[in-house]
DNA sequence: CACCCTTTCTGGAGTAAGTCAAGAAAACGA
DNA sequence: TCGTTTTCTTGACTTACTCCAGAAAGGGTG
């Protein structure tokens, strides 16, 4: 079954192609082979790359091309259905998990994401300081470091030589 | 002069070149031409891409390879000269800023990006509250919106109907 | 100042992660 | 069952880089 990925149990991991059905309709979707596919997958494994759900649908479904998940994947995050998270010098991630804005631990050797509820000290107030005159919709909130693959694996620097910031705002 | 963008005068704006060399050199790096006119532009426009720095520095010194900028700039970056700040969706940009851990705003339409300098509430405690294993040595905050060029040209949707989630942790 | 060993730059090919576009094939409301 | 519209397929193309081999500087040494 290909590369199998620990399969956590999603907050939607119970979605049934019925449950997803009706999803795609309310948000004016067609319902579709590909986009059952791969809604399926992302629900089941979350934080997963474009390249990592087209091998899984295709396993599924038998062949369906690469512009095909794109285009699912596109589709489903600009309608809300999909959240995509796309940490820096790594291809994007993509997640069932939306309505809450929850953050990430990105690992900066593999790329591997994790979900981060929340922040301790109680929703600290992420508004900027000074806008410039945007206008603000959203504040993302990555956290780099190692996983202990990585880390384990001496792919880590041992000596915090890195960039020596203190890391904290 | 080409793009010429406006020169804010930046922390590091006061950069002479006899400076500069004494930065590179402490970084371990060799003086070249290449590298003073790099930093330079950069030190004087915060937040260009690499792409932009290319054009500068060519009007500046006739003929540079694309190459050559790539490697002034991730020599300067992994040197701790220059910030690389990588928003999704948008290229790299680069600035001489660093040593303070502030964050960025930038426009979900163009890219541009702009400091800010904290976070108001002063200093929220950025730790995420289950690190999953990881080692953790940076958070970094990124607020996306629309710039006012962008919204006034009509780039950014009219009613909030994008993704709504009410944009804070 | 001349030399030599590195580091850096040049030029050109190659790559990853997508996007664009035209036509075929499916969805689904009537 | 049809017709319209959306979605999927195929395949070229793009952007933002990286990799490589060789030429051209830095800059410490004698």
């Amino acid at each position: 079954m290909g590369p199998v990925m620990t399969p956590r149990t999603s907050t939607y991991a119970q979605d049934q192609p019925a449950d997803l059905r009706q999803r795609l309709r309310a948000a004016g979707l067609r319902v579709t082979a590909p986009r059952l596919a791969v809604l399926t997958w992302v629900s089941d494994h979350p934080h997963v790359t474009a390249d990592e759900v087209t091998t899984a649908v295709r396993e599924r479904l038998g062949s369906v091309s690469t512009q095909a998940v794109y285009d699912v994947l596109n589709a489903c995050t600009r309608a809300g259905l999909l959240r995509r998270i796309e940490p820096a010098g790594h291809p994007a991630r993509f997640e069932t998990r939306i309505g809450d804005n929850h953050h990430h631990l990105v690992c900066r050797a593999c790329g591997r994401t994790e979900d981060v509820d929340c922040l301790v000290g109680a929703r600290p107030c992420l508004d900027p300081s000074d806008t410039s005159g945007f206008e603000v919709d959203e504040a993302e909130v990555v956290f780099w470091g190692w996983c202990p693959d990585c880390r384990d694996a001496g792919r880590a620097p041992t000596t915090r030589s890195h960039h020596e910031e203190e890391g904290r705002a």
